[in-house]
DNA sequence: GAGTGGTCTAGACCACCAG
DNA sequence: TGGTGGTCTAGACCACTCC
């Protein structure tokens, strides 16, 4: 079918998904006014007529604005903008991105210092995540992460060498500044897809509090998080202590 | 279409979903062990046919068990069970259900103690959520929430007055031990949808300690939570300090 | 080339809500 | 009663992976 918009079937090969754009553009027209708060859409099967898509394809895309907050539907009445559009409901604690990207979302310039690595035991929290043998080796990374300079995240990284061996890992260099752990890992195919995550407050002790420019006691925020690929297997298992005064985490619930 | 599981249009008019259904089916089958770890299963048109069912409503059962973490897809090869498929990995944090039901949850009778309940002003904390007006009233219930007996989390809850008129809201009675603010919310109407949640690391001070039966410094975890009706309209905001050393927070991130 | 998952379409029937 | 969203089907073509 022909596509005004030239994202029909035979129009595109590439890019992304259909239903994506569709969103952008309803996206657009709600945030720029032009479908204002508890306006009403046309009908699904009318508005998707003029968007020339069909219905499945734009129920997906006005699906993917109801779980961003901007749409809302009512069965037997129609869908609408929702009366608080503007607001940003997206995740930060639900995101699974990289620390060097966590730092630039929110706006800062990532750093590292005391960057230090060896070849350690099993960590205590995960030992029975990577299996009982308590003599397996894995690559152990101490560093403690800098935005605009200021130290905001002390990291202890382990990844086990069993899914590093055969593979192009290529570890950090000693004056690394925003080497990514993740990228490092995703180039070696080796990527993380999902996290288990324990949220702890903690006391700043000593050894933490002199890397985040604490003073001991101070309050933390320690996540504890196992990392799996998209096989299932464990890669890659985080503690980072969090100074919550200059970066902190939001979760939407539903 | 006829279907041996009753399972097709025509012999269904209620109950769950279609993908819901064939989920379960897979997600017996996978915990069942009836499919093994890193098993693969047949192709989608075959799987489809078998289970009569179209290919559209089984890669939407296939799409629940892969968020689940039981199945993986490897385009061009086939879908297969996750090596790790015992693992649950059910969010905790993400989930939005009312602290009623995360103590029952967490295998714990609910209970309450110093609960009192006033007109209180906007709270602090969500003043430009709520609108520019400081002189708006909220109903405010304190109280601090017991685990088998053992305070775990006390919170502070506001409603604006303004969502309450016109709807016949329940007040708790004085000696509420496993009132539900949710379900009194749910019964007047007014469902919250999603919440953004603000997590905070923070030390008890005398108060929180005294209730939670801390020692004053003890680290504790603040959630600061706006909640949302389906229409967008915020209808809740509540403080909540837990004790993680009883309650622990987890998150699965994507 | 053969087989797999990824995407999109067109159309049907249903449950719900308002008048 | 008519219109809306909710669900499901059948079929098509594409991109990717392996042989």
């Amino acid at each position: 079918m022909s596509n005004v918009l030239q994202l029909g079937v035979g129009f595109r090969t590439a890019g992304p998904p259909l239903p994506e754009l569709i969103a952008s553009l309803l996206r657009d027209a709600v945030l720029g006014g032009r479908l204002g708060a508890n306006q009403r859409l046309p009908a699904e099967p009318e508005l998707a007529e003029q968007l020339k898509v069909s219905r499945a394809t734009l129920r997906h895309a006005v699906s993917i604005l109801i779980q961003e907050g901007l749409l809302v539907r009512r069965r037997g009445i129609g869908t609408f903008v929702s009366s608080v559009p503007s607001r940003v409901l997206r995740g930060g604690l639900t995101d699974l991105t990289s620390t060097t990207e966590l730092i630039r979302r929110q706006g800062y310039t990532p750093g590292t210092e005391g960057l230090e690595t060896q070849t350690s035991k099993a960590p205590a929290g995960a030992i029975d995540i990577f299996g009982q043998d308590p003599e397996s080796a894995f690559f152990h990374i101490t560093r403690t992460r800098l935005a605009d300079g200021v130290p905001v995240i002390h990291c202890e990284e382990f990844v086990p060498y069993s899914v590093l061996t055969d593979t192009n890992f290529k570890p950090p260099p000693p004056s690394a500044q925003d080497w990514s752990l993740y990228e490092a890992l995703s180039a070696a195919g080796i990527t993380p897809t999902v996290a288990e995550c324990r949220v702890i407050p903690v006391l700043a002790d000593k050894s933490i509090a002199k890397r985040l420019r604490l003073r001991p006691g101070q309050p933390v925020l320690l996540l504890k998080q196992v990392h799996y690929a998209a096989s299932g297997e464990p890669v890659l298992y985080c503690e980072n202590w969090h100074n919550t005064e200059l970066i902190e985490f939001q979760v939407v619930r539903r």
